[in-house]
DNA sequence: TTCAATACGTTATAGCATAACATCGCCGCA
DNA sequence: TGCGGCGATGTTATGCTATAACGTATTGAA
């Protein structure tokens, strides 16, 4: 769960409190997550929590997974050079690998080319077990 | 937006109603939409709602937009036969487009593999605008 | 008939997200 | 220096999404 602890200086408090969270959690958390571990920080209210992570969002630092409501910091420096990236969640410990495959991304393409659709923003969220947990249940 | 309404005749009353609201919708419904629409057919509780989509879903008539937390009915009779399906949905008219892509499963596969994940369920979502709703924004 | 499995109905509650409004601090500029 | 815009913040209230917990009803075998 390599986190990235070279973060801009240029965030403020909030955001910064919100990603220190993210980034020393082993796995997702849901907004309300957040606030709790933040509470001794002087956080109050989810609206705090929530428009840190809008601004980490759009710039790209932290990831939102439609599947779980919950957020993860970036786990790849360069994310937002590539497209479309997708999210392996291991239902076992949590675990959430990020990549990107340009495989996909261009096979993506080609339909929405052949279909006239306008892409704007791709969610790929992968549940299973990862490496560990399956050897684990065996 | 073809909805397909040879719907299997062993629905209960509570599912059969709500594969009905999902079928006459043009796009997807969040299950309190659902709720609303069915009132006068005497449902009063979420739960009501909620217990009937998680039969339609694990049959496959029925699919759940993550992004959106919200629900579609199926629109390709064959797709529980396909593996990995993903959907675009457009944002200017709700409506969504489900497909199914053997590459993009494939990749995918090749990837889990290599990690040693084991995928369960995957959700692919598409946001963006529909080739009738781009043509409009011109 | 008896039992188990499944569906149903209802109330209450938990979890996720945003509206609305006031305030503050910073920075560029008259 | 003082004004004014803008983005971040703080706070309260509210809305939307989903499930817990309980009891009843129906069905369909053994
Ligand atoms: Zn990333
Ligand atoms: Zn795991
Ligand atoms: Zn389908
Ligand atoms: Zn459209």
């Amino acid at each position: 769960m390599a986190h990235s602890h070279d973060v801009p200086a240029d965030l403020t408090r909030n955001q910064g409190l919100v990603m220190g969270a993210l980034n020393h959690s082993v796995g997702p958390l849901s907004a309300y997550d957040i606030l709790d571990k933040l509470r001794a920080d002087g956080l109050r209210a989810p609206l705090q929590v929530y428009r840190a992570l809008d601004k980490l969002v759009e710039r790209g630092l932290a990831h939102r997974l439609e599947s779980l409501n919950a957020f993860v910091a970036c786990a790849d420096e360069h994310c937002h050079r590539k497209g479309l990236i997708a999210f392996a969640i291991c239902e076992g410990c949590g675990k959430v690998d990020e990549f990107a495959d340009a495989v996909i991304e261009e096979r993506l393409g080609d339909w929405a080319q052949a279909k006239g659709f306008k892409v704007e923003r791709t969610t790929m969220e992968i549940r299973g077990k990862c490496e560990v947990c399956v050897a684990q249940a065996a």
